[in-house]
RNA sequence: GCGUCUGUAGCUCAGCUUGGAUAGAGCAACAGCCUUCUACUCUUAGGAGAAGAGAGCUGUGGGUCGAGGGUUCAAAUCCCUUCAGACGCGCCA
């Protein structure tokens, strides 16, 4: 709720400890703390359990402590002192809480007629004048997509457009792999089984390659004689060798293809794509740099970075062949994106099994003097399960992006199939993407990143419960009263007619929807934002199957409209920030 | 061995950072309701009636918040111990 209103209620308390103090003791600690600067922040308010008991609530505990008396008895002391004034329509006891009712009324309106006012930018926070470059994705080319790769490109994508909804200039990066062993291994796959064939009876051809790599990884590791093959073929690759460098051309260039077509199906437009080759050069001229400064040594021919001191182990920054490493790579790219591209902040949506890598990383950019280093932050997120066993991990038995894509898919077309028999087939595909897409897309947001989630694929399609079909099903209720009603909701509608527990619960909700913006955004968990998204739809239909609309007469009708519209508008936000697709019918 | 994280309803998960009122959702189960969703009939229209489904809603049942201790007026939340699991701890990424 706006904070004018626990601004209000707070002051009115004030003035009543005041009131209090007056009549029962002159001098006390606590008129000091009143009185100072801050003696808002002295004031803590909740928000009781039940809306049945108020809107807001003060517990009394604190100033037992302080005025030596039993929180029952203060609540009801300071009950007799407070003024009804303004928004606080009654006060009410409840042992040792006091509570507040606002008036509802009033923040229907303030609330609406913001919202109304803003539109879909409703919630947007201002300039925050800093530069943020969050990188994900990060998968290899000629491998396989997973997964793990889907929760890691949702989570990305999400959090970026929540950090530049909430004022932040958003940079996206990806960084990708495109050259080392996993590519050799890929090679050998191609030229070993039918690559050639089989390529040439897809159109998918990044996603067969990257089967192939599969295929041709399990074959390989533990044989000795082909991992010997493997190192040398890695070793041409690096050379440039003719023998193989065109297939890797023609081959990277397919799986190129591939991502493009994967980041236009899933709505993600990097700005900015790295490669590592690109940083390997950079990153031992930053190690010879780090010598130099006395941060890194040499140790068993390897160059390291002790970090015992701050507990965080022994950071390789150098292979003792002189072989560039992925901390060598990184460092490169951490002083890339701070000084070439100017950025602020920097975020990195990578598994949790990194975790300490990151915190190494971080660390030695710190004391290399970068000021952006106490900026950085791991965005780790755990492995994605199904409900059948299997794991996502890179050696485990792997779940692949195509496959559950495509199982998904054909779930979701049967059933639009099933309820618009009449919708030509191209408009059943269509919808029916989209759903799959979106329902992938919301199930990997939906949990706290850092842990590791069971992906209930059968249910994420489903049209109720925690999924995106229900907040979409939702959006298209909304969307769909207004089409029947054939005009937008009137402005100077009389919203003080807005007094119905549901509506003012869903009133609520909107209010709270700047805060979400700003917790999911300071705290990098776009799972908040899915809550809410849920949250928000399930509070509108609570709305709309208690209060009705078109058939109401035209004042409250005009008012219902107004409220429906602007959750229309705040639920239409939460599903851009999602990436999630806001279909008017389905 | 050390470190980090996780453990909450049959299942999937919020809540823990910042301690407060009977620990919340979703799924599944059971019992209902149903308007603006679907479809049928009637109506000049607005709309009305009966019905079904479901992608809506309500209710019911279901919990030693892994266990034990501590701090506190108050602990799922903070601290300690312990059990179980995941991950990490130098030439992979």
């Amino acid at each position: 709720m706006p904070d004018f209103f626990a601004d209000e209620i707070k002051k009115a308390i004030r003035d009543a400890i005041f009131h209090y103090l007056k009549e029962h003791g002159p001098e006390d600690p606590l008129v000091h703390e009143l009185t100072g600067h801050a003696w808002h922040d002295s004031i803590s308010l909740e928000i009781p359990p039940d809306t049945k008991l108020g809107d807001y609530a003060f517990p009394c505990f604190s100033l037992s402590k302080k005025l030596k008396k039993s929180p029952l008895q203060i609540a009801q002391e300071l009950f007799n002192a407070i003024k009804k004034h303004g928004i606080i329509t009654e006060v009410k006891v409840t042992g040792p809480y006091l509570n507040f009712f606002i008036d509802k009324s009033k923040l229907a309106e303030l609330t609406l007629e913001e919202i109304h006012k803003q539109k879909d930018r409703y919630g947007m926070g201002s300039s925050k004048k800093e530069r943020v470059m969050a990188e994900y994705f990060q998968a290899n080319t000629h491998k396989a997509m997973h997964i793990g790769h889907i929760r890691n490109i949702s989570l990305g994508e999400s959090l970026a457009r929540i950090l530049a909804f909430s004022g932040f200039d958003v940079l996206r990066a990806n960084y990708q792999g495109d050259i080392g062993p996993h590519v050799a291994k890929c090679l050998w796959g191609y030229l070993n089984l039918n690559g050639e064939g089989r390529l040439a009876k897809t159109e998918h051809k990044g996603v067969e390659l990257g089967r192939i790599y599969t295929e041709a990884n399990s074959q390989i590791t533990g044989n000795e004689g082909l991992e010997a093959e493997i190192r040398e073929m890695t070793k041409k690759l690096y050379d440039g060798d003719k023998s193989i460098i065109e297939l890797w051309m023609k081959t990277r260039e397919m799986c190129i293809k591939e991502f493009d077509s994967f980041y236009k199906e899933f709505n993600v437009q990097f700005d900015q794509l790295f490669f590592e080759s690109e940083v390997e050069e950079k990153g031992r001229q930053m190690v010879k740099e780090l010598e130099k400064m006395g941060i890194s040594k040499e140790d068993q021919g390897a160059m390291i970075v002790d970090l015992n001191e701050y507990g965080l182990g022994i950071y390789l920054v150098l292979r003792s062949d002189g072989v560039a490493l992925y901390s060598t790579k990184d460092l490169a790219l951490a002083k890339l994106k701070f000084e070439k591209f100017k950025v602020d902040r920097s975020l990195y949506v990578v598994g949790r099994e990194q975790e300490l890598y990151f915190q190494q990383l971080f660390k030695t950019l710190e004391l290399m003097g970068f000021d952006q280093a106490k900026k950085c932050f791991h965005l780790s997120y755990g492995l994605v399960m199904l409900p059948e066993g299997k794991m996502s991990s890179r050696e485990g038995n792997v779940i692949l992006y195509q496959d559950l894509r495509d199982r998904l898919y054909e779930l979701a077309r049967q059933e639009v199939m099933k309820r618009h028999e009449d919708w030509p087939e191209k408009k059943v595909q269509e919808v029916a993407l989209k759903l799959t897409i979106s329902a992938l897309k919301f199930s990997m947001v939906l949990r706290e990143p850092g842990k590791d989630i069971v992906f209930e694929w059968e249910r994420s399609l489903d049209f109720e419960g925690e999924t995106a079909a229900y907040v979409q099903y939702s959006y298209a209720r909304i969307c769909s009263i207004f089409k029947k009603h054939g005009k937008k909701a009137p402005s100077g509608a009389e919203l003080s007619l807005l007094t119905d527990e549901h509506e003012t619960a869903l009133v609520k909700l909107l209010a709270d929807f700047p805060k979400v913006i700003a917790d999911s955004s300071s705290q990098y968990k776009p799972h908040l934002m899915a809550r809410y998204a849920i949250d928000l739809a399930k509070r509108f239909n609570e709305f709309y199957q208690s209060c009705r609309i078109l058939q109401e007469e035209d004042k409250l009708r005009d008012a219902r409209l107004y409220l429906a519209e602007a959750a229309q508008h705040v639920l239409k936000t939460t599903m851009a920030l999602l990436n999630v697709d806001a279909l008017e019918e389905m």
